[in-house]
DNA sequence: AATTTTGTATTACGTTCGTACTACCATAAG
DNA sequence: CTTATGGTAGTACGAACGTAATACAAAATT
């Protein structure tokens, strides 16, 4: 090998992070592969050597994000004060004034829902990792069964991030924000799952 | 006047009806002028004696899909039976796989927020009325109260039909359905706001 | 009833941008 | 100094939004 194994390497994950951020920042149909390409620093028609179609670009990107965002759980304080701080982060306005930093699932998943086969397979295996992770935080000793009131509670915060971004009046996007952790801790906060409440 | 004042009115009516539909299956960027009045039994160039532009158009739909939501809401039964009957509805199966006919937040809301200024102006409106008409149907003796918990429910809905709808594995798509309405369900019949747990 | 008028839609075009591919060049390893 | 690798630059072709010239259809006028 003349280059060096990692050049190639090193150069395919510069693609795919600097895909993840241009993607949320401008979606899916909105990033072009000459974009993306400039992005890392090179030319579009450089692009086919690393990747076989744009779909499979978004693919890898999609699980890399994912990948990141199961990753920095981990730096969080363990258990509940962890989750909070997560909470209150992730309804933060920082988050919602920076789309390409932050949740690929908030800024992209109504266009994964639309997206090329491989795009939903790569998203739910990293979302199952995610939300594994993440009940595991939350109840040490029942993952299992934190399972589907974490995927709510993501879900939850996935779309009031959204809506909190598609409104025009500040005002009432700052109120869907504080609803929004005053409702996700009350959740993580509950005994029991929701679902006993019926 | 020649053509008699319905004429164009219904045609424009039709384009928005129409484009509604075909942004919702597709998506704002993957929906061309040319397939949208095609979808409206018409030719590209028909279009801007009815729009000034794109963004023009989807500004419209938006408003419009938001309005039928609204009075959607209106043929429900009254009180909370109605809200009842409304989740069970939002987080089916069949709202899940029939995006062309469902609600516009859970198809569009992240390109939304990407979109131009008159999108997001008209979708703001447009939620804040269906929000108000939701709230009095929820508490018709204190709306103003259920405002904020009634954006989180609908945010909620949002991300629970987005998520289930980007999934590739059937079977979790529907236990996040499952899970959604139970959780929806428990807000609904909260005494108090979620605010007050913490 | 025939003709003019005028609003509506079609066809065709310009330009830009999208994905995809290929031929060529520069670099660094051997 | 040869050779393979990773990259650039350029090309093909179709789709995007938008504009303009043209054709058509229906109401109003005579």
């Amino acid at each position: 090998m003349r280059y060096g194994k990692e050049h190639k390497q090193a150069t395919r994950q510069r693609i795919i992070e600097a895909a993840g951020r241009r993607l949320k920042t401008d979606g899916i149909d909105g990033s072009g592969v000459s974009t993306l390409m400039t992005d890392a620093g090179l030319t579009n028609g450089a692009f086919y050597a690393h990747f076989e179609s744009k779909d499979d670009l978004v693919a890898t990107a999609v699980a890399h994000e994912l990948r990141a965002q199961r990753e920095a759980l981990g730096e969080l304080p363990p258990g509940r004060v962890g989750v909070e701080h997560l909470i209150r982060e992730y309804l933060s306005v920082g988050h919602r004034d920076n789309p390409g930093l932050g949740c690929p699932s908030a800024a992209l998943l109504d266009e994964i829902g639309r997206a090329a086969a491989a795009t939903k397979t790569a998203y739910t295996e990293g979302v199952l990792a995610f939300i594994e992770e993440f009940a595991a935080r939350l109840a040490p000793d029942d993952p299992q069964s934190a399972h589907a009131k974490v995927l709510s509670i993501y879900a939850g915060m996935i779309g009031t991030l959204q809506l909190s971004r598609a409104l025009a009046d500040r005002e009432l996007a700052d109120e869907v924000l504080e609803q929004g952790i005053a409702n996700a801790l009350a959740l993580v906060n509950a005994e029991s799952a929701p679902d006993a409440v019926r």
